[in-house]
DNA sequence: GCAAATTAATGATTTATTCAAG
DNA sequence: CTTGAATAAATCATTAATTTGC
């Protein structure tokens, strides 16, 4: 529908890495400041850009460096299904360790006692805070893990008497 | 994929894949309850757990699959490594995009979406609700961009080289 | 310290699926 | 039922980080 007169354009990639002097890169890399643009579009909502957004993102983009509006398209859906990817294996693995978990006996009764942890993790599931969430209180599933005593210096432990 | 060597042998445990119906894997794919488990140890600040405790979380994780401490070692250290990297990948595209940030008028004051918070959240993960208010300029049509797409029927040749 | 070898990330392709016309 | 467009999933291939041995 709407024939927006898009031809097969394909990957008009004029791509390079470095625009100071770089041999020969077959494969665009984005800069650190062109990554960060696709981030906050990205995590700004947008995820899934039309031609004319792309195009303009791609000439935002070129100011930092060459790149071409196929890089950015492929750019984004590649963000998509990565992103889709991680949530779904995530929450895979929450279903099944709610599901499991009545299995460990009594491995691990947790103590929790973190006072804090100087919050930079990062990594995973993103909207993650903290440790407990996501099954905090769901059933008789209590959040059996979290918290092994960090081990610092010695053996173990609990030496936290606060 | 080079299977073809393996010169380190750390830390001797068993370690397979064979946990539930998978015929066979030459490499430990944790579960997702297993992840899930890492994950909050990783995020409850025990990220470089000392042997002693490699072994109770290798047992704990014996409890979902096969696993050695071997594995449970790697993990970590992948785990880590993983972290350590995206952090400063993070870190250089903030600071090269503050770097360049006047340099382009108004062309990126994307930067940073949510407010407060001194830029260090990297929840780059996914949660992106629906926040825009980025450049909400001219989005109308869903999105149709070049279709790149293969050639599926017909002559495609492409051989892949590969 | 450097360069080869290994490993993880990720850009680019291919394949399958979906949905709407015709 | 077929065709065409658009996407998402899966895969391939190359680049960049790390590790390792000299």
């Amino acid at each position: 529908h709407s024939p927006t007169g898009h031809s097969r354009s394909p990957p008009s990639s004029s791509a390079s890495g470095s625009t100071t002097s770089e041999p020969v890169r077959s494969r665009w890399s984005p800069k650190p400041e062109q990554i960060l643009i696709l981030e906050s579009i990205f995590n700004s909502g947008m995820v899934n850009p039309p031609k004319e957004e792309t195009v303009r993102i791609r000439k935002m983009l070129e100011k930092f460096g060459a790149v071409g509006d196929a890089n950015v398209f492929y750019w984004f859906q590649n963000r998509r299904s990565r992103s889709r990817r991680r949530q779904r294996q995530l929450q895979a693995a929450a279903a099944a360790a709610a599901a499991t978990t009545n299995t460990c006996d009594q491995t691990m009764m947790v103590s929790n006692s973190l006072p804090h942890h100087s919050g930079s993790d990062l990594g995973f599931g993103g909207c993650s805070t903290s440790s407990n969430y996501l099954f905090g209180g769901s059933s008789e599933v209590p959040s059996f893990f979290l918290s092994l005593s960090s081990s610092p210096p010695s053996c173990s432990s609990s030496s936290s008497t606060s």
